[in-house]
DNA sequence: GGGTGATCGTTCGGTACCGAACGTTCTGGT
DNA sequence: ACCAGAACGTTCGGTACCGAACGATCACCC
């Protein structure tokens, strides 16, 4: 849909003209400006998309989504490690894991010799769902990439990954 | 912080490796993959750590910095447009710009000759603010891209963008 | 072995965010 | 001049998400 880099260029300069006029003299790093903006409004539109097209059908949302993926690929894990590879606050992942229980698709168990731990594992329809909708989703993954080659997104992950670093020091 | 590619390294293909067990044969596209999970991953982090070392100051959000950053840009506008730039619902809008209002940094009008229509802009407060907070942001931004050259993140920008392209599609 | 401090998950209060439904106001055709 | 439908912002119900505070459990040490 629309190879209009001219369009694109045009729109991107007159919103630099305007952020310029806006600020000033003083100095501005455009690059990096432009580089972050895109990165949340990509992220958005992914994670729109996606809960639209595809996970609404069955009813779980983006984050419900992670949790199932994370726990289908590394199998049972407990509750904190959990949230760090989700990239949730432990307490989102407490309300999330209660609807996803709710659901059905996952459950709770308690660590055996420490009481305070909770191990959390898919059920077996948890496991149906998301072997299911990963092909699905590995699909929309391709397709939101579609126009870049595989250089490309080696790069593209390559230096989100450096922007997560950077985000995530100290 | 480090420098550790090989550690990152192994520990992607120790992912990709589980992700594989779990999958089983069916082919996968660990590219797209890639690229994408990051790119959330990415804007998570950005989003947690402005919000936290920047915005919390200020007792304003993400989401309410986004609008007053367009808003100081763009001028006084209507709020169907303000809600598709700042890439939100607008019923979302709604809410947040109430909570704007409360905090005196935005101001509702109503749009001469339309009553359906609401006119948003900056109140002297939030324009001080925008313009007190936004260099600081910007400065956050570059720290966030650090170790990235100038093209490299024009490259960044465009590919994200061509995602955004590609998930908006339709 | 009993108490002090760390560690775990949950709870709590608050905002963001979405999609759908809604009421109001405008517009175009006749 | 009217009325059907479009356009606008708000309301509503629901989930996600965070950070801080909390209670329970465990580990260390004298």
């Amino acid at each position: 849909m629309a190879e209009s880099p001219t369009n694109e260029q045009a729109e991107l300069l007159a919103q630099e003209k305007a952020v310029q006029a806006a600020i000033g003299d003083r100095p501005l790093d455009f690059l990096s400006l432009n580089a972050v903006s895109n990165i949340y409004r990509a992220a958005a539109a992914v994670r729109r998309r996606t809960e639209r097209d595809l996970l609404s059908d069955y009813g779980i949302t983006w984050g419900g989504f992670t949790i199932l993926w994370v726990l289908w690929v590394w199998g049972e894990m407990e509750a904190a490690p959990l949230a760090a590879e989700c990239n949730l606050a432990k307490g989102t992942l407490t309300g999330m894991l209660t609807t996803l229980e709710k659901q059905e698709l996952v459950r709770r168990a308690q660590h055996p010799g420490d009481k305070r731990r909770v191990l959390v594992g898919l059920t077996d329809a948890g496991h149906d769902c998301i072997e299911e909708l990963y092909p699905k989703f590995n699909r929309q993954e391709t397709a939101f990439t579609d126009g870049l080659d595989d250089a490309e997104k080696v790069e593209l992950a390559r230096m989100l990954r450096r922007v997560i670093t950077n985000a995530e020091a100290e």
